[in-house]
DNA sequence: TTGACCGGTAGGACATTTCCTACCTATTGT
DNA sequence: ACAATAGGTAGGAAATGTCCTACCGGTCAA
């Protein structure tokens, strides 16, 4: 599922779907340079992944979102936000500079090999 | 940076980082059934997402988590995230189901919002 | 029924990814 | 200086991904 969001042109296959609601191919490759049936195999990967489902319409496919599988994108991503939050991780990597311009022997640190302190800012 | 996430052994490396702070080398591989280099490769890819930083200390590499570059995916999450919870996809999909298996019993319309912007150009 | 249309599948060309084994440089301890 | 250690780089093999051109079956309209 996350491959399958990976690729920029499913993404945008999923943003068509999201603001326009559901489309058949055709109308959704107007957006696209590329063939049809790329197009195509495009759909049948967000379609395995479970992010898209198709509904016959006469001779017509209707692809339309199913965005659940994002769930599992989103729980994923949270300890990253809360770690991104707590630590204020802009400011953290400048620390981190100036930490890497002092190549000196720091022999009043002891350079443990087992732990990172938790330094405030 | 979706596609340096892409990979299973670029996320679990990534879970290492957030759980066990700043690693290097080694001893992230020792939690891999693959050679170092390999490693060094998939760290490659994830530095030049920005996901982590590299601090030389000594002769060993600390690798560290930057998740600044997630809240690029947690961005675009955030319109499917109001799709899905506005619209109670699971059991929209029930329905659609129930639909297709009886395509004339239509006594449900409060779903049916969306049907109407399909249309030609 | 015949043709036009929608769209999936086959399979080939080419690029990219992912792993490996060698090999290299830089640092450290003796 | 020398050997050992940490780890990046080269380049090749195999697997995957991404595009294409054909082609095929299903549906609608005359």
């Amino acid at each position: 599922m996350f491959a399958a969001v990976a690729s920029p042109t499913r993404r945008r296959l999923l943003g068509l779907l999201l603001e326009n609601g559901p489309k058949p191919v055709q109308e959704l490759a107007e957006h696209f340079d590329m063939r049809r049936p790329s197009l195509s195999e495009h759909l049948k990967v967000l379609k395995d992944a479970g992010l898209v489902v198709e509904r016959r319409a006469g001779r017509q496919r209707l692809y339309s979102l199913r965005p659940e599988p994002l769930r599992e994108m989103s729980a994923w991503l949270t300890p990253y936000e809360r770690f991104w939050r707590e630590r204020l991780s802009s400011l953290r990597d400048l620390l981190d500079a100036e930490d890497d311009d002092l190549p000196d022997t720091e022999d009043d640190d002891g350079l443990s090999s087992t732990e990172d302190d938790d330094r405030d800012v």
